[in-house]
DNA sequence: TAATATACTGTATAAATATTCAGTACTATT
DNA sequence: AATAGTACTGAATATTTATACAGTATATTA
């Protein structure tokens, strides 16, 4: 994330502030008054330096037109969202964060680490829709059965988790159209993110 | 709380998702143009409306100046979920309160009332399992092909909504082992609660 | 029967607002 | 020495926006 001077930290400040206590965004005037300025132009140029920083959102022609952008902050704000990629890891890293959700640590019973937003429908008989987001435990305590978050190759997957023998794994869809993956050990590396511990959708 | 009507009530939803998706509130000319009004007007009364109700507050001049009016929500200690039971209507009274989750209002992006906990499996396909808790906003504004929570004559179901004809109601299921429900509304009472406008799992 | 609320269209306009242009001044980087 | 970013004032302007006014129509209430 790119560096922010003291000024536009105190005009990033009073946006929120103020949609705190009002509901909607401040204009370049409210700003000014705000923050001492005289000129509307001096909040103009700090939102536009904001912008180009990637803090804010400024729609143009629209009054009010600011936005804040939701940068995955703290653990204490919620909990990040991660997209399912097919290629590259789920990783934590704020580039990969699509935005937070705010609930309790403790919201599916047991706690967990992250969201994963789910991509394709090779879980759908078992109730798991495209754009679902998955609550995933980091662990590498797997049953046979857990809905694991698999990762081989640099492909990441969701499926059910069924080991064969100590040197093979089964990884099962729920769904006919899809084929199970065996995993061989010995010629082939697999890593668990972990396991699926509960489910979120919006509509 | 005063009444709302049906048209206030898509206003009052529309405002909502708009600050949801943009992060500031619409002017009229947004909403028209989301409702299909034709004049500024239309938007104008309602709002009025709205805020003589209760429901929003409109700072005088500014634009974009209206702000949701944080309704007492009683769901300071969570969210009441609601056993879906074969017969039997899913009410507020405690006696049918399972316990109580705890998440922002606005976690689905709109508010919402309570959770019904799903039994059987007739809208799998749609990736809504037993014991689901599904969101439940209440409303009559429904479209065709929303999932809506239904009683008829004592029963309560969770189907897809279509509107076939004035006096006629179909609720679709989503698995092929279950059947339509064809509603004639002139020999058979039909009740809507309201629609889901989300979905938690707990593994 | 009159009054009131709802639910719109259509037009007009004053006020609110974003945005550009022209300056001044300081600092850090190339 | 030149360029670019920061940090402002001050003024001008085109566009956005709220809001009032004039209608039409229906339903509900007193």
């Amino acid at each position: 994330m790119k560096e922010i001077t003291i000024q536009q930290n105190k005009v990033l400040d009073c946006i929120q502030e103020y949609i705190n206590k009002t509901g909607f965004p401040p204009t370049r005037a409210d700003i000014c008054r705000k923050l001492g300025f005289k000129s509307p132009n001096s909040a103009e140029t700090h939102l536009r330096a904001l912008e180009k920083k990637g803090y804010i959102t400024i729609e143009s022609g629209a009054s009010r037109g600011i936005s804040l952008v939701n940068h995955g902050n703290d653990h204490d704000n919620g909990f990040p969202i991660i997209g399912l990629v097919a290629a590259g890891s789920p990783t934590l890293a704020s580039e990969n964060i699509e935005k937070t959700v705010n609930c309790p640590a403790n919201f599916f019973g047991s706690n967990f680490d992250y969201f994963l937003r789910v991509k394709g429908l090779s879980m759908k008989d078992a109730g798991i829709m495209e754009d679902d987001l998955i609550a995933v435990k980091k662990t590498q305590d797997i049953k046979n059965g857990d809905i694991v978050i698999a990762r081989i190759e640099d492909e990441v997957t969701v499926k059910f988790f069924e080991r064969k023998s100590p040197e093979l794994i089964k990884l099962k869809p729920a769904n006919k159209d899809f084929n199970d993956i065996e995993v061989d050990l010995r010629n082939t590396e697999i890593f668990i993110e972990g396991k699926s511990i509960g489910l979120i959708r919006e509509n």
